[in-house]
DNA sequence: TGCCAGGCCGGGT
DNA sequence: ACCCGGCATGGC
């Protein structure tokens, strides 16, 4: 690491909360499911909706290929916007199985390709696509979220207007490309931002992050978040 | 009880 | 290139 707030601002949050062993869930299929059925909702909410996928035996390529849209977005209803939801997972699986027939095909391709692949992919945005290329595929591909774009920003590591892609560089520029550290990095982001950083009801106060507000002279400024 | 959660798309400026 | 409305359930 090249950035020592980025490096203080992880061995406070490893500090404080110790590895996050994510991605929850034990399968490859599993993973990119749960990151598109995630997008903008509670993780509570994806569980009960990959629980359904998992009673009904349909958590693989084919059977989710199988199942119609409407029988799926049922099973998903709990994660929300299942009607969306449910054409976006079937984009995806629907381009595995045309484009390259199984899973480990697909995932033989090099990380510039696989992206540029699932990027192009309906439904499929920066986050989705990198949460897959890290969590499932295991590339060094450092995941953004709302979370961290708050604590960027609340920090002053970047600026508050920034998209994905200023502030992937700022990890990405400064960090080793470690695909263990990335993957604890984010889910101790939204770890702490569980606790510390909602939208409504920040406890700035009480986040562990403090340190580094504190040793760059940076004062709490709650009007912003 | 209203408001938010680990976004993304499409149409309008 | 932005900006905004729409998509929807479950939990606090």
């Amino acid at each position: 690491m090249s950035n020592p707030r980025l490096e203080e601002i992880y061995r406070l949050m490893f500090d404080r909360f110790g590895p996050q062993r994510w991605w929850p869930g034990d399968s490859r299929i599993e993973i990119m499911v749960g990151a598109v059925l995630t997008q903008n909702t509670n993780w509570s909410n994806v569980e009960k909706a990959i629980n359904n996928l998992k009673a009904a035996g349909i958590l693989d390529l084919e059977g989710l290929e199988q199942t119609p849209a409407p029988m799926l977005a049922e099973l998903i209803r709990p994660s929300g916007y299942y009607n969306i939801k449910a054409g976006r997972l079937k984009n995806l699986i629907h381009y595995i199985v045309r484009q390259h027939g199984d899973l480990d095909t697909f995932f033989s391709l090099d990380t510039t390709d696989l992206r540029e692949e699932l990027i192009s992919v309906k439904g499929i945005g920066p986050e989705t696509c990198d949460s897959i290329l890290l969590y499932a595929a295991d590339r060094p591909v450092f995941v953004i979220d709302a979370y961290t774009h708050r604590m960027l920003s609340r920090h002053q590591l970047i600026w508050e207007e920034d998209g994905y892609y200023e502030m992937q560089e700022l990890f990405t520029g400064n960090l080793n490309a470690d695909r263990r550290l990335f993957n604890e990095y984010h889910a101790l982001i939204v770890r702490l931002g569980k606790d510390f950083c909602r939208k409504k009801k920040p406890a700035c106060e009480k986040c562990p992050l403090r340190a580094d507000l504190e040793e760059y002279g940076i004062e709490l400024n709650r009007e912003k978040f």
